[in-house]
DNA sequence: GCTATTGTGTTATTTATATAGTACAATAAT
DNA sequence: ATTATTGTACTATATAAATAACACAATAGC
């Protein structure tokens, strides 16, 4: 499982999502106990600073908390993983449908595009 | 018309898609002529270094095109514009796929949530 | 009790980005 | 011919981000 960090936005935010993806998805579960910060690091190839930085900005919003010298671990806060889903969600489709209308594509056509992309008769490029 | 550009990505990067979206969605036509550097750097509200800075890679990509004293030009190449808008769609809508994916959301789920969304009957958040 | 591991904190250096201020050659407009 | 505008280039400065290299206190595991 890579971490595909690329370079043209900040890495410690990418760490972010990565990890709040992995949350909510159920790869971490709640109460789960992460990987030691060197660890992590180790894994995504980054700095133990930059991802040090990372997590400290997840705990700042509560998603993990850390316990002095066992380790960090994954909110109990069922509810807040559910909210953060559904506001992540709805985030990523507005601003999907944002672009499309930037891009010229009423949403109305959105839909149609979508069912061709995902049947794959796009062959290498979709036609408009 | 504001230019929207917020401090999480590179103002530059932010300014190029601005115009290629501006040249894709027919807002300026091919052979237009842009605003100067400096003027454009204003309605902007950025620094004309980060607006030329801009321009240049709009230019090297053969977007745009500049005539020494006389201004800055949208290309003429209308097979090249439709390209760029092609990559572009399929992009944002790969990408938008991939990341309903890692929040969890398989393909199928995609279009009704889309479609709520763009009904408006969501409510404040999206249930799931 | 000892040791290794934990999160955390510190300082320094490098790179990319953005801004500020200035300058110049070419030419369109007058 | 003169002037203003054009793209372009340059130096300098400030900030954020990432890396590197440490250090330390607390404690889990033995």
């Amino acid at each position: 499982m890579p971490w595909n960090l690329d370079s043209d936005r900040p890495i410690f935010i990418q760490i972010i999502e990565k990890i709040q993806m992995d949350i909510i998805s159920g790869l971490y579960a709640p109460g789960d106990k992460l990987p030691s910060v060197r660890e992590l690091a180790q894994k995504a190839s980054v700095n133990p600073n930059t991802m040090q930085k990372a997590l400290s900005e997840l705990e700042r919003t509560g998603l993990v908390y850390s316990q002095r010298t066992s380790g960090r671990y994954i909110t109990e806060d069922t509810a807040m993983i559910a909210e953060l889903k559904s506001t992540l969600a709805k985030d990523i489709v507005t601003q999907f449908l944002d672009n499309m209308l930037r891009l010229g594509i009423p949403e109305e056509e959105v839909i149609p595009l979508i069912s061709k992309i995902i049947e794959g008769d796009d062959h290498d490029t979709v036609r408009m």
